[in-house]
DNA sequence: CCGCCGAATGCTTTCGTTTGCAATCGAAAC
DNA sequence: GTTTCGATTGCAAACGAAAGCATTCGGCGG
């Protein structure tokens, strides 16, 4: 323990404890020699407030919950980083929540509420049953990062029934006519938006589109599935819904002995950090993390301030980073 | 706010506080008649009790810092992934601290301190001057994970000269007689360590030894230096002191139409997942992450109950995993 | 029926802070 | 030298919960 309490600072200071707490909450009425008396004093001591006590009485703590249950997806480190640094700057602790192997999510929420958290940001693409409304029954300031608008809870990411029509835009502007679509999980909500905007727009037009699905979001599962694919007549080219899924197909087609993107156009989305590795290359759809992450922060704060308001949703716009996966116009 | 206290309870219950309190304390005399009556007051109110407050009295937070400075290279989203998942088993709960653009570390060493977390870990190769000694000094239990032994911080990790003489030693029996040395920062205690340890084995072996520094340990920086080293004289293969370094470098020799393994040979550090992705298939020496991370949390837990115990290290084994980058024996 | 004793329960203080309220201070206005 | 009034200060009561201590309960042997 520190064990140096506000106390100890007043008796050495010889003022009052209120006296001593004053100097350290911002905006409190002490004059200039009593806060230099104290501040020599609790330096002296080597002092600094405890913040869980203050928490009682201020009934801020500060902190806000950091879930997550894909630790698998480099993307997340990004996204990690954007919204580690973003917090700190905003004087907010991040309490991290890996929801990968619970069984029982209720278990998260019941803890982050004990840790008497402000606010959570959900990055996660699905969300257990359930999970934000707790959240918000609780009354603590919840936004789901790179969810599905749903009117019920604040919301920020993309608009991916967009971004499946710009990649089947994309892919028909550069002559591929049979186009493929391979999504995430199929439940997952991200699949199905893309998916729909993909076939909407490739349909009309005149594509020829064909659709699967890899059982999870990473290199494994997309490299399976195309080798899949690839034993059967296959389109020319396809969207995969995400770049990990994407460097998979990728591996695949190479393995296969086809040349990309003379024989096989591939694009991806997110525009992760390895997708411009040189030995990658991939032409992807660049999903605005550092936007998002920024909302997602403003929007709790915003809640913070007004806990009433109307839920509200914020998408932002994407745009396709031309590599080397897709044959120029 | 939840807002429904251990009062609240007591009063729907008909009891008394104390009564309510002991039925959440663990191992407290509570009748089961007065259990039962108490815990169905809190499930109509919804009570679960506030770990904040509790922590006043108990003087327990279970609460633990999670520090590292490196959030872009994908190796430190497995260890948060192992990491948080380990915590939560322990029922600790960790507060993530990214020490990436903090200029002043100092800062960061209060915040955990002002939050009462009880231990902290250390996930960094490199450690801010005196950041360790800080904690230590307020009473937290610290540990840093693959850090250089010192003495005087419990330690958890690899040694990184014996791993640096393995990679020697492997190149070496695989024919390969000029080899060079690439490293990350050069003030990193990792790449000195294996620096050390990979010079000295390979001289003992008879082979010609050279060395250089990338700036920082990401794919562009390994990329960059490659292809500095690929301008010049070169080696016959190189131990890139991390897999994303060797990635970059694998990256430049193909670039440069060289032949991997044939014309160059690479070895790589840490075994990462995507080390093993088919279309990079690297060949690594594997470091045990589970192991040392397990070991961290171990040793940071046995220090919550043994304060004054002697700083320890524990160092894991790592060996070959032997893919496409480096010829056959 | 009485006394005894361990188990259950309630009372009260405490943890480290903030904050409303009342008392005090100091200087400007008279 | 008083008044007066705003700016400082101290006092004491919260905040939500844990735990030592004293009290009460319940069942047992006698």
């Amino acid at each position: 323990m520190t064990g140096v309490t506000l106390s100890d600072v007043a008796q050495r200071a010889g003022v009052s404890r209120a006296a001593v707490s004053r100097t350290f909450t911002q905006g409190a009425s002490v004059s200039a020699k009593m806060r230099a008396r104290v501040e020599a004093a609790a330096r002296d001591l080597g002092y600094s407030p405890n913040l869980l006590a203050r928490s009682l009485t201020t009934r801020k703590t500060q902190l806000v919950g950091l879930v997550s249950n894909n630790f698998h997806n480099p993307v997340f480190l990004q996204i990690f980083d954007l919204l580690t640094k973003g917090l700190q700057d905003r004087g907010l602790r991040p309490l991290l929540v890996n929801l990968s192997d619970e069984t029982d999510p209720a278990r998260s929420v019941q803890l982050l509420r004990q840790y008497s958290v402000e606010g959570v940001i959900l990055a996660t693409s699905h969300l257990p049953q359930g999970f934000a409304s707790a959240f918000r029954d609780a009354g603590v300031a919840v936004v789901h990062a790179f969810g599905r608008p749903t009117g019920q809870t604040d919301v920020v990411g993309i608009d991916n029934v967009a971004a499946g029509a710009m990649a089947a835009q994309t892919l028909l502007a550069r002559g591929y006519r049979h186009v493929g679509f391979m999504g995430g999980p199929e439940q997952a909500s991200t699949t199905q938006d893309r998916l729909a905007g993909f076939a909407a727009a490739a349909q009309a037009l005149g594509g020829v589109v064909s659709h699967s699905f890899a059982s999870t979001y990473s290199f494994e599962a997309g490299r399976g599935e195309m080798t899949r694919l690839l034993s059967a007549p296959r389109a020319e080219a396809y969207f995969c819904a995400d770049d990990v899924l994407t460097i998979g197909a990728l591996s695949a087609a190479q393995a296969a002995g086809l040349r990309v993107p003379d024989d096989l156009g591939l694009i991806g989305l997110n525009d992760m950090a390895m997708a411009a590795w040189a030995n990658i290359n991939l032409t992807t759809i660049h999903q605005p993390f550092d936007a998002i992450v920024r909302g997602a922060m403003d929007l709790m704060q915003d809640r913070f301030a007004n806990p009433d308001r109307a839920p509200q949703t914020r998408l932002f716009p994407c745009h396709i980073v031309d590599r080397g996966t897709l044959r120029p116009l």
